[in-house]
DNA sequence: TCTGGGGTCCTAGGACCC
DNA sequence: TCTGGGGTCCTAGGACCC
């Protein structure tokens, strides 16, 4: 049996255990650059505003409704995400750290030493909306993809009181039944609208497809499990996360620019701060990385510029897996020129950090340079640089030590800049900004 | 004027290897 | 003129997730 708890409404509710006077207030949470809603409270989904839309096309309406907007605060999410989930490690079997706010939980046995499943759920509830503030629902079922369905609809019916388990097949049809099939997990908005185009309006609709059917419209065998689990056979299983973190298979780092941005020198700038994060973030996980890639992104928006809008390079280091920002920045530097084009204009650039692998798994050697100036050679020299410059940037702040290429003239703005006006402050993570109470 | 960021998995063709 | 089978890697692209 699988669990899966879900934060309700997770940066608003962040925001709020800091902020009381944010409760019962119509409250949004700005994407990066302040672009887009990614977080609504109950009243501002109330008010129609939808999950993705554009700040400038809700700004009227929430302010009409004495409501507020706040720019994405990872420092604090990020944290309140990991008190989370420690509450949850401390009380099942084992957890799956799904996304910053949805963790899968392994519920095996749980009945047998403590009440019922449902009243442990509720427990469970109580016990992380104590320690962190933050509310949650809880979903159950023998599949991860029933457990989805379980969670959703714990959180739309109030009177479930937070909680839905599907283990009998009559709540499961049930439940399939008044579920869109467009809320099911791994249904997009393409497959949707397919489904739709063929009479499969309901879970339950899409569960009684045949594997032919589902093979060949849903991408293969994707969709034959997505059709599996609705119908209670588990394709999947819990990918248990050490410490409530999961070592990840690729890292990116990418941002929109606050301006569009058409001089290469500027897009260096902005590329070459993600690739020194990117790097950074590669070394806390302890492992090195051989594939990079380097985009560019045009504005979608934009009539006059056809498709496509994103430019991408993908390199493999010819000298093997590396960690070492330096090295990177040489390769990222030959890729960025690779898909430069003048006179376009830009919104956005990222790095892409592929095939990671722990350091010393045989190093590539290249045939053409002396050993002794090899490239894996003055890096091992430049290990202890790299342990310094992270040690200097997590003490003093991202950023204290940077490429070169990221450095601005004294009083100059950084032209890649995104913004965020309504930040609120790092709370649990920088002690200037503790909350003070007096 | 203003439209996010960071992930996963799968497919498929071509190069290359034995 | 005939022209294998199975494997990995590389690269790009497409779908999905929160």
């Amino acid at each position: 049996m699988y669990g899966l708890v879900d934060g309700n409404n997770f940066y608003v509710s962040c925001e709020r255990v800091f902020q009381p006077r944010l409760d019962g207030r119509p409250v949004v949470v700005l994407s990066n650059n302040d672009g887009n809603v990614v977080s609504r409270s109950a009243e501002a989904k109330a008010l129609g505003i939808a999950m993705g839309a554009p700040y400038f096309q809700v700004r009227e309406l929430l302010r009409y409704h004495q409501g507020h907007a706040l720019s994405s605060n990872y420092a604090l999410y990020g944290d309140m995400s990991r008190r989370v989930m420690a509450r949850l490690a401390e009380q099942v079997p084992a957890v799956e750290v799904y996304s910053i706010d949805e963790a899968f939980l392994d519920l095996h046995g749980l009945t047998t030493w403590c009440g019922t499943l449902d009243s442990r759920a509720q427990a469970l509830r109580r016990d992380v909306l104590a320690c962190t503030g933050i509310p949650t629902c809880v979903g159950m079922a023998p599949t991860k993809t029933l457990a989805k369905v379980a969670n959703r609809l714990a959180k739309k019916y109030p009177e479930l009181q937070g909680v839905l388990r599907l283990d009998t097949d009559s709540r499961r049809e049930r439940a399939l039944r008044v579920l869109p099939a467009a809320d099911v997990w791994g249904i997009g908005r393409q497959y949707a609208q397919l489904l739709t185009a063929h009479g499969i309006g309901t879970a339950w609709a899409l569960s009684q497809v045949s594997e032919v059917w589902a093979r060949k419209h849903l991408g293969g065998v994707v969709g034959w499990r997505v059709v599996q689990e609705l119908r209670g056979q588990p394709c999947q299983g819990l990918q248990a996360s050490e410490d409530g973190t999961l070592a990840r298979q690729s890292i990116r780092c990418s941002r929109s620019f606050g301006q569009r941005l058409t001089a290469l020198e500027d897009l260096w700038g902005a590329v070459s701060t993600y690739l020194s994060r990117a790097a950074e973030k590669l070394r806390a996980q302890g492992e090195q990385a051989h594939l990079l890639t380097v985009f560019l992104t045009q504005d979608r928006y934009d009539t006059r510029v056809p498709p496509p809008y994103t430019r991408s390079a993908t390199l493999t280091l010819p000298s093997g897996p590396t960690n070492d920002t330096l090295r990177l920045l040489a390769y990222g530097r030959r890729l960025l020129e690779r898909i430069y084009e003048p006179d376009r204009r830009y919104v956005k650039a990222g790095v892409v950090l592929d095939g990671l692998e722990p350091p010393g798994r045989g190093q590539q050697l290249d045939l053409f340079t002396p050993a002794a100036a090899s490239p894996t050679v003055t890096e091992d020299r430049r290990q202890p640089l790299m342990a310094c410059v992270d040690a200097l940037n997590q003490r003093f702040g991202r950023g204290t030590v940077r490429p070169a290429a990221a450095v601005t003239a004294v009083g100059q703005p950084t032209p890649w800049q995104g913004n965020a006006q309504y930040r609120s402050p790092a709370y649990t993570t920088r002690l200037t900004d503790l909350l003070l109470v007096g």
